[in-house]
DNA sequence: AACATTCCCTGCCAGC
DNA sequence: TGCTGGCAGGGAATGT
């Protein structure tokens, strides 16, 4: 599922195919997941690509008349980039025709939106004004995570989980970062020593540089604007290894639910 | 206000 | 072989 690094290769490799493009129009077999309205169609119809950008898993298309053009991949959602007029993409549901190519939004089980609004209100529109700290920027230190779960209830995971205080961090990269930093999941937060909340933020900033390096995290459904996997998954040592030996002590890794998601450690290592 | 639960969706796969 | 039930889960909506 595309979190953080999956959504910064994405646009990495949109950036130079789309930047100075025009958009032509917006087409689409799920009608909720397109939400614009006549209005914002017309201001953004013909208007050109003037950056892309991301903030959390969203990813913002801004155009030269004041109107943004923003996509949430959800769980299944992969971006592809397709000549025009070429054949739709197994479990294509929306196309975005711009002047020279396309980009093709397939997503298996329609959990993924498309907007298109003025760039007075989309922050408002698509929720981005509630997103936390991007946490691969100099804002994001130990201390401001600290801050963040002070006087807090609840398990780590489901903060990291939280997009309100942390934005990009999806079950994934929680697992990874719990993992790296010998954390057991679902450790109330007030229970967290300085010592282990610090070791916990550089550890978040480890998992996902790391994902971004090897170009994501393919399980199941993510792509690249290509349609190519990441390398990610092999990398991993916490997620998806629920009955497998840990890599790092042999001990096998418990999968249980925390905040209600798929969740693996090892018993030895995170405690 | 803050927390927990439900819902949206459908491909995939283990088990019968 | 073909069906079925469980699982995957981000985030909005709903419930406590």
């Amino acid at each position: 599922m595309p979190e953080l690094p999956e959504v910064h290769t994405i646009i990495t490799d949109l950036k130079p195919k789309i930047l100075g493009q025009y958009f032509q129009k917006i087409t689409t077999t799920h009608k909720p997941a397109v939400l614009a309205t006549p209005k914002t169609l017309s201001k953004s119809k013909g208007a050109k690509i003037t950056e892309i950008s991301r903030r959390g898993k969203f990813i913002n298309i801004f155009l030269n008349t004041e109107t943004v053009i923003t996509i949430h991949l959800r769980m299944s959602g992969r971006l592809i980039i397709k000549p025009k007029n070429t054949s739709a993409l197994p479990f294509e549901r929306t196309t975005i025709e711009l002047s020279e190519t396309s980009i093709r939004f397939c997503d298996s089980r329609k959990f993924g939106k498309t907007w298109i609004n003025s760039l007075e209100d989309y922050e408002k529109n698509t929720g981005i004004y509630k997103l936390g700290i991007e946490p691969l920027t100099p804002d994001f230190t130990a201390q401001k995570l600290a801050d963040l779960l002070s006087g807090k209830k609840g398990t780590i995971k489901k903060h990291l989980l939280d997009q309100t205080k942390i934005a990009g961090i999806g079950n994934i990269y929680a697992d990874e970062a719990c993992f790296y930093s010998n954390i057991k999941p679902d450790t109330e937060v007030q229970n967290l020593s300085t010592k282990q909340i610090t070791f916990l933020h550089s550890s978040i900033i480890k998992a996902l540089q790391q994902g971004i390096n090897n170009r994501g995290t393919s399980i199941a459904n993510y792509a690249d604007a290509y349609g190519k996997t990441g390398r990610n998954q092999e990398l991993l040592y916490a997620y998806g290894r629920g009955g497998l030996p840990c890599i790092r002590c042999n001990t096998t890794m418990i999968k249980c639910r925390v905040a209600s998601r798929g969740t693996v450690y090892c018993p030895s290592c995170q405690q």
